[in-house]
DNA sequence: TTTTACCCTATAGTTTTAGTAGATTATCTA
DNA sequence: TAGATAATCTACTAAAACTATAGGGTAAAA
């Protein structure tokens, strides 16, 4: 299942990206534009901009704006911020490697095999999108 | 993320599918050779019974078996029974179909298209492997 | 009467999805 | 320049849902 922190991300950029100059959007309309709680994408536009896909700036007219074209902010990257990792287990994981406890071989194992073809068609989708693709 | 009861599930899955013939084999010995918690297989394998993938047989000499020919076991249906939708939104699932209550039109969706090719790749995955292939 | 699957319940732990309260910073206005 | 206002930023809390497991008893087959 998508995360609602994911899927509010998604909807946040895309709204900004449709913005015509890159003038700061505020929180509340986008929140308002999207039904999305303010509270709740406060803190994922704040994680967004942590993580470079998005510029801030206070104070009156302030408000949140994309850093980057979004033919240039890719999929990959956003689903990894927001999502964490693409692959569905840590052992078949690019960023997020991690050896199963249990499980004494890799290559024998079934959920290894078949992870790893889910993992690759799944960033085949992510790595072939970019925010431009998704307006 | 895969839940640790379709990891569990496809591996023991995989076990029975490497048993010679096909007599029974005690959740005890899944559940060692694979180490997995026992009660938890315990629940795991009576799912996987009522959702017809496996047959079971009580007292002495009981246990689980397959009771269809592992290449005729595919991913779609495993993964559903135990993981549930395969799409990661309602709103792009074929089998657990669900409007969105934000998001007032689908088409206009960017989370929607997006999510619409990572469900197709995905099925194009689990359709391409039965319990068979991973073995 | 032993061996096994079956069934129900409870629960600790984690993650998700927020809500609350206030601090901080930039801008505007008098 | 002072203060009001508008906005982001930060930290803490909490309800709800989900996950992974344990316990104990029942039913059926040998």
């Amino acid at each position: 299942m998508l995360s609602k922190k994911t899927k509010y991300g998604l909807k946040a950029l895309t709204y900004l990206a449709k913005v015509e100059g890159r003038e700061p959007i505020q929180i509340a309309e986008i929140a308002k534009h999207e039904n999305i709680s303010q509270k709740f994408l406060e803190s994922i536009l704040l994680t967004l901009r942590r993580n470079g896909l998005l510029g801030s700036k206070k104070g009156k007219g302030g408000g949140y704006y994309l850093i980057k074209e979004p033919k240039d902010i890719h999929m990959t990257t956003v689903m990894r911020v927001l999502e964490g990792p693409i692959a569905m287990v840590p052992c078949v994981s690019l960023n997020f490697y991690e050896k199963c406890d249990d499980c004494p071989d890799e290559e024998e194992c079934s959920v290894h095999k078949l992870m790893l073809q889910v993992r690759d068609s799944a960033l085949d989708v992510y790595r072939n999108n970019t925010l431009a693709d998704l307006l």
